[in-house]
DNA sequence: TCCTAATATAAGTTGCAACTTATATTAGGA
DNA sequence: TCCTAATATAAGTTGCAACTTATATTAGGA
């Protein structure tokens, strides 16, 4: 167990995808790149924020990790971060049915087929001589 | 997009989630189950709150979907739901890399194989009809 | 050089969520 | 029936996060 607020990754896109609002702005983000004026535009009308506000979360966003940004003249083009959100599926993953170790579900089985290869091309005397 | 705070499971899910406690408190009965007294005993005195804070942190969480509680005497024992955490891993994936409508990466490729050995067992002519 | 557009930041307000202490509820055991 | 253990709920406080309006910053165009 972790201190709390003791923020990783993890902590930090936690904390900041625990707004609705922001989560809003990801699912906008989640359908393409939009700079910031867009997204307080569509966000902003929809919910009845200003700019500044739209504008406080897309920081928080990207303090967490969350999105990615770049500027193009005097606009500023907002992305998801994929980072970010592998971070929150990290932590998620410890909770995965019958997780055991480093491994999710999807990982053992790419693992599974990958041993099954290997054992296939190699000479048993080989195997039993790595597993000691 | 949908609207803020009109929660379904996802929106009362991340929400529950954005509080760091709460989320020590998940990763502690990740461990296993455990009765809300060892909870606030763990939890409390390694963060420093009380039985009752905790126990509202547990009642979050319930409410959330993400712990289910059994009674036993007059103890409550607390566990993960998977159902919660489910729904919190469906609103990521429509971040996933390449994500194009119902189908996550997994499942693309699960598909695969099973439309491949579809394809193998069954008669050209079937198969075009039911493409029409 | 000035103006405008796009965005971020400063500063202030305010509702609420996370806590507190006190107490109610519930089940079992002597 | 009473006591205790385990937990939840009631009621009150308080810090802060999410907003507001006003303004600073930055880049480009006339």
């Amino acid at each position: 167990m972790n201190a709390p607020g003791t923020g990783g990754p993890v902590e930090a896109a936690f904390n900041a995808l625990g707004d609705p609002m922001r989560r809003r702005i990801m699912e906008l983000l989640g359908e393409g790149e939009r700079p910031a004026g867009a997204v307080a535009e569509i966000v902003g009308t929809a919910f009845g924020i200003s700019q500044p506000a739209v504008s406080q979360h897309l920081k928080a966003l990207r303090e967490a990790g969350l999105v990615t940004v770049r500027a193009e003249g005097t606009r500023r083009i907002y992305g998801v971060d994929a980072d970010g959100l592998a971070a929150v599926r990290a932590w998620l993953d410890r909770f995965a049915d019958g997780f055991a170790g480093p491994l999710d579900a999807l990982e053992t089985e790419l693992a599974r087929g990958r041993r099954e290869r290997r054992l296939a091309e190699r000479p048993a005397r080989e195997r039993r001589r790595r597993a000691a």
